[in-house]
DNA sequence: CTTTGATTTGACCATCTGGTCAAACTCACG
DNA sequence: CGTGAGTTTGACCAGATGGTCAAATCAAAG
């Protein structure tokens, strides 16, 4: 097993094939479904090969999973309380939507994980995820006080955000059995933002 | 393996007993991350005697899906064209809520399902689902010709609406991480109410 | 080229898991 | 009761799967 030396050239570009076909396969498959079999073939190495570089199946899915809680939660970060309210939030949904369409397997790597229950990320949602929540929240009530944005529970807002950008990544099949040919983001940032519009003009 | 004479009275009670523990764990678990073992536990029956009243585990999980499907959609069904269109899309938000409050098994059942992209419902999704939804947003299209509601595109307004009162049953561990003590389903009826509201009015 | 540490893998193991089966048991009904 | 259909299960099997390991191969510094 690589020790925590700096990485040589080729246990970055393992580390990373391997990481990349880890997250086809568990988003696909969730957890559980992923065997490390598959992801040894989509990563082009055996078996015993991604077992020297991680020591178990659940490094590589909590390696993802630590990895992504981060940038995943970049977009509600960057809300500033100094920008203008109303295009403070759009821009957050508008910038949630896209990832939705640019990182649907790191979406659907989450949903997996959190529908059946987070069993491997509870404590980080209740700490980490809480806490910037309830900081965003505060600065939502704040504008709402302010009379800037219509009165709305700031806890939902921000349900009602993510359930509605991710539910494209999240149930994609769905949406593309739908819709049949037409392209699902076809449409959908105009109806997010007329949405958003309405709902927040105060 | 009972045949397909009129059930007796212990395949009547084994058969609800096995479906209602198979939709423990299954919603909890994922498909693959469920084993018979759990749900004969969950039953309180044996593992063969599981095998008695249903062939494989898939089948157990088919009887779930298909019987869940029908009445899963039933609240769409009942978006009647001869009702007030704002009061009828309203009742439809509300009732797919009290859905995802009273059956959040079923919806994460049906997540799970989705979220790995639907290996074996998939046709149903194309046809029937697609048949439905097709058909209520030809209705809602005629209520926007007739300006009784604002304009927006019809299927994003359902897939939205799936998307917000799902997220509370799928995402049920997420929410209440955030939320804390306070109950999820406070509030969030009269968010959602505002939202649609907002969006609908012409 | 040689040496040494890093990398790779074929063979293997223990466990889990879906499913089978014959034998045992229960129940309803004549 | 007795009997036959319906029900239950302990023991078992085959394949899948996570993980190990010793031996082989490779890379790079001297």
């Amino acid at each position: 097993m690589p020790d925590d030396r700096a990485p040589t050239r080729i246990q970055k570009r393992n580390r990373a094939a391997i990481l990349e076909a880890a997250l086809d396969v568990f988003s696909a498959q969730g957890f559980r479904g992923a065997t490390v079999d598959q992801i040894a073939n989509a990563a082009g190495l055996s078996k015993p090969n991604l077992l020297y570089y991680f020591p178990s199946k659940e490094a590589m899915h909590n390696a993802l999973l630590s990895r992504l809680l981060d940038t995943w939660l970049d977009p509600l970060r960057d809300l500033d309380a100094d920008g203008d309210p109303l295009e403070e939030l759009l821009a957050y949904v508008h910038r949630k939507l896209q990832m939705s369409r640019d990182f649907p397997r790191e979406s659907r790597l989450f949903a997996n994980e959190i529908v059946q229950g987070a069993p491997r990320i509870h404590t980080a949602l209740s700490t980490d995820l809480k806490h910037l929540v309830d900081d965003k929240a505060a600065l939502i009530q704040h504008w709402i006080d302010l009379g800037q944005i219509a009165r709305v529970h700031p806890y939902h807002l921000i349900f009602s955000i993510w359930s509605l950008t991710q539910h494209y990544a999240d149930f994609d099949v769905q949406v593309r059995a739908v819709l049949g040919s037409e392209d699902p983001f076809e449409g959908a940032p105009e109806f997010i933002d007329a949405m958003y519009r309405r709902l927040l003009a105060p």
